[in-house]
DNA sequence: GCCAACGTTGGC
DNA sequence: GCCAACGTTGGC
């Protein structure tokens, strides 16, 4: 299994607006981006990604799980651009800020803090645990 | 609200 | 195939 990180802008999809999809989950559709397509469609069922806020908040705010490969994005006619379906799964205890990210060493090669503007990212097994101890959850 | 960084587009 | 112009993103 594979980790990964989804961003989203909360004004435009929020945490709170993909729990409130449940099981369910919803497409993670609007990525316009090849890098951040190419990385969805590695993704297998039953990956694991964060949900980070950017904007405002600029924090990881719960976790996800991959629930569908890679389709095509039903938002656009571009048949170029795919996406993956994602239900949440755990709201973080505590959320880790880009802050916090940036300050620790163990942290400083996440894309995150190298390639801030894309959008759908891949995560280490050793930075999944790092991150998901510091939002105090089991991981 | 600004601006730097980056990706994409389109003309040549 | 290159590169300038443009649009978008996201941190500050």
């Amino acid at each position: 299994m594979r980790y990964w990180l989804f961003k989203s802008e909360p004004s435009t999809w929020s945490w709170d607006d993909q729990v409130a999809k449940g099981d369910a989950g919803e497409e993670w559709d609007g990525v316009r981006n090849y890098q951040a397509r190419n990385f969805m469609r590695e993704m297998k069922i039953g990956d694991q990604g964060f949900f980070y806020h950017s904007q405002s908040e600029k924090a990881i705010v719960g976790t996800i799980e991959v629930i569908s490969e890679a389709h095509p994005d039903s938002k656009t006619d571009d048949d170029r651009w795919e996406c993956v379906d994602i239900k949440a799964l755990d709201a973080v205890k505590t959320p880790v800020t880009l802050d916090q990210i940036k300050a620790d060493e163990r942290l400083s090669d996440m894309v995150l803090v190298n390639n801030s503007r894309l959008s759908v990212q891949p995560v280490t097994d050793t930075e999944w645990r790092i991150i998901c101890d510091l939002a105090g959850l089991a991981g």
